[in-house]
This record gives C-alpha cells, sequence and structure tokens, in this order.
DNA sequence: AACATATCCGACTGGAAAAGTCCTATTTAT
DNA sequence: ATAAATAGGACTTTTCCAGTCGGATATGTT
C-alpha cells in the first residue's frame, strides 16, 4: 500500500547514476551490474524514461544514456508520470474519465480523497531526483 | 502505485458515514448496503477500527459502532495505521530492521525516499476524516 | 561485410498481495 | 428461545507487479 513501484526506484537510482558521474553516457549493463538490478527490467525503465523525454538514448555499439536535463529539474514526479504512464492516484476514481468504481455514486470520500491526492502531487512535484537529505 | 487500499477506503467512509449521522450507532449491514460494500469486508474493516480504538463497538442486538472521537480528531494516518497494521512505506527499505533489498548496500535513493516518506507522513496525519474540499 | 554491443519492444510467466467469501462462535435485547 | 448484531479464523479468487524471454534494429569496430 502506497508503495513506490520499483521500476520508479530503479529509474531514480539510475538517473541518480548518469548524474553523478557527470552526465557521462551510461549503459543499462553498467547501472544493473552496479547496483544488481536485473538487466532486463531495467532496460524497459531506461526506454520508458528515453520516450518520455527524460533521459536521451544514444543506440548502437558506444550508445547508452544521458540525462535530457539536470537532475535537478527532474522532479520524482516527472520519473513516476512517465515510468508509470499515468499521475499517481491513490484511487481508481481519481483522474479518470470512466468511473468504474462500484461505489462512486454514493461515496463520501472524492472530494477528501482529492484533497489528498493533491498534496501528495505537491510533494512528488517539488522533490527533484538531485535532491539528499 | 501509491494507492490507498480498499479497505482503507471503506474506512473512511464508513466513519464519515457514522459521523454524519451525528455519531448515531450505525451497522456494517446499514453502511455495507447503503454504499454498495462487500459485508464481510467491511465488518473486518470495522472490527480493525475498534480494535484500534478508532470507533467503539457495541455487541449484540440492536448494536453496532459508533466513534471514539471526533472526526476531525481522526486523521488519515490514524485510519491508515489501524487498518494496515503498519506505518505506510513506500519502499520496503524504509521502516524495517531488517534489510531485504537487494539493491540495499549499493541504494543511493535510501535517504530521498525516506524525504518522501516524511512528507508523506505529514500528509496523512495533518489531514483528517472530517476534512471536506 | 561481418561482428559485437548497444537500445527497442512486445509477449509471457510466476508469485505475492489485495479483495472478497465462507463458516462458526459469541454477545445481547426482546 | 430467538433474532440480530459483532468477532474472527480460514479459505479462495483476482489482480497486479517483478522478472524473463525472444527477436528486431541501430551503430561503431575490424
Amino acid at each position: 500500500m502506497l508503495k513506490l513501484s520499483k521500476k520508479v526506484e530503479y529509474g531514480l537510482i539510475a538517473i541518480r547514476h548518469i548524474a553523478s558521474l557527470g552526465n557521462q553516457i551510461s549503459t543499462v549493463k553498467e547501472i544493473a551490474e552496479r547496483y544488481n538490478i536485473p538487466n532486463e527490467l531495467l532496460a524497459k525503465v531506461m526506454q520508458k524514461l528515453a520516450k518520455g523525454k527524460v533521459i536521451y538514448s544514444y543506440q548502437g555499439s558506444l550508445g547508452g544514456y544521458t540525462l535530457a536535463r539536470a537532475a535537478d529539474q527532474i522532479s520524482i514526479m516527472d520519473v513516476i508520470h512517465v515510468i508509470e504512464g499515468t499521475q499517481p492516484a491513490i484511487a481508481e476514481c481519481l483522474g479518470k474519465i470512466e468511473h468504474t468504481c462500484s461505489v462512486y455514486d454514493n461515496c463520501t470520500i472524492k472530494n477528501p480523497l482529492e484533497k489528498i491526492q493533491y498534496n501528495l502531487e505537491q510533494v512528488f512535484s517539488s522533490m527533484k531526483v538531485s535532491e539528499i537529505v
């Protein structure tokens, strides 16, 4: 409950890794080995980040990835959004056009949930990948 | 991802329902029918809320539940904590003594995650069930 | 041209967690 | 006694996520 997916975790790790090397080109293999992340899974994450223009990809031998912008310009929200394909939603009734929830019509917590949702979005949008406690 | 569980949703709905009736005694059957929630599931949620002293239970015929304190004294965090049995954790490495995460030793996002975690807890603790947008 | 090493991408599988069901015991007002 | 409520353990079903597999495409090196 309320967990980030592994994909998002791996994405954050990868972005921070590339940033830590001064935005040199990095490969999936290199990152996966360094952090003990399943290669194929990380590969998919990187592909999504590239598609979402958070990172650049370079194909072919000597290929790899660099950041598309500085790490302090990449929010946690950017990463979540690009990897998951949707805004994070604490309940299925939020952020959808189709309302498939069986409770929907009688639901008394839609509005409160929206408020929670809004606050979470603030948290994730305001935090950049570069931030370290 | 980052979803509240149905149990928590149902718990919030139930609490707001009881509060809306001026803290009259309410039954599982009544609430389940009113909001189209599976009876047995709601029953378990209510039992947990009662055990966690968020609501009072009255057994026997004419029994049911009332709030143990005013709705503006019940935070979302209270409900999550009591129903889930743990604090919400956005990653398994947080809030545990055993570190079972394969990435743990090389993980560069532990600290940032802790910061996110802290902010989420603030959001959930500061919001009371009574709040309506 | 051939090869090695990358990214790209869809389909599939297994397992864990969440959602929901079932059954029985206990309590209590009538 | 009976009916209506909570209490609670055991179970099944469903859904989602992590991880795997196979093959296609791109590109630098030899």
